[in-house]
DNA sequence: CTTGCACCTTGGAATGATTATCACTAGCTT
DNA sequence: AAGCTAGTGATAATCATTCCAAGGTGCAAG
């Protein structure tokens, strides 16, 4: 089993991105390391913004081309939350299948645990009659309300 | 009962416009005349091109003022969908409880009724679990697929 | 250990969506 | 009809994200 160490999260996905035949890079480990066990759902500047002081020659574009990469090979997430203004992306280095509370106070996004996205034959069977024809891959949900600090605050 | 005949739904929604204290202006009664019955979900582009041939002279910010307007006023809502390059929001007129299904090939949304957005008892109890405190307001979601079209095509 | 090259990183410019600004115009109330 | 106020148009500004060209570098093979 694993030791929950910290770090380990990050050690794993290094070993993941190697084993797709990625280079690791100094800001490739050092973006990883920061965001593999982070479950504040970053943005990619607040990303850039806490690297900088350690990585001052680091590029913007290199922190969105690196978690572009960690998306497409699967070991990251992106999340995307309808807002007025500055709607940055989000993400996400959990992989296992969950859902998303967002807070409408704080704008904090916390992960639901779903036991599978799929969706359910209930579902798939009101789709069946709203969509005809529409073949379904996968749910995604997202709770909106008040976290616990919010509820109290208000 | 409603005659379900074209444009009614146009005039219920600038009936409400005015109802809501807002004027009625030559630009927001055409925007609403096209949007309103529109299930298509078209971004502030889509009905800009549409409206310029008939109202050269009305400025794209007033497309978005009208679209954000009509939001705001809850005649309105605004879909954003993740999606890499040039993620325009999309606007829909329909008011009533549904959820969206999204083809991943041509990007199509459509409509999938609901009989409530609240969540269901099983939702808030394992919500109570994974986030403690959180009160959760409405949930939304969103269905990944393929259209009859596009499925057939691959 | 050296080498080669395909992949990376940079820095900045380009793109696209959305919002702000501001002078002017036009609804709507009296 | 007159004035107050919100709406409009044109454009500049802002913000997230991507593109590009040029120089670097991880790493597999020799």
């Amino acid at each position: 089993m694993t030791t929950g160490g910290p770090g380990e999260r990050a050690d794993e996905m290094l070993r993941d991105l190697r084993r797709a035949g990625l280079k690791l890079t100094p800001q490739r480990i050092a973006i990883v390391r920061l965001f593999a066990g982070d479950p504040s759902h970053p943005t990619a500047q607040d990303l850039f913004e806490r690297l900088r002081p350690a990585f001052p020659s680091m590029s913007f574009a290199t922190v969105y081309n690196t978690l572009d990469t960690l998306a497409r090979a699967g070991m990251a997430g992106i999340v995307r939350l309808p807002g007025k203004r500055g709607d940055a992306a989000r993400f996400d280095p959990n992989t296992a299948a969950h859902h998303h509370a967002v807070c409408d106070g704080c704008g904090a996004v916390l992960d639901i645990a779903a036991g599978t996205l799929s969706p359910t034959p209930g579902a798939v069977k009101k789709l069946g009659r709203a969509a005809p024809g529409f073949a379904v891959h996968s749910v995604e949900r997202i709770y909106r309300g008040l976290c616990a600090g919010c509820a109290r605050g208000r």
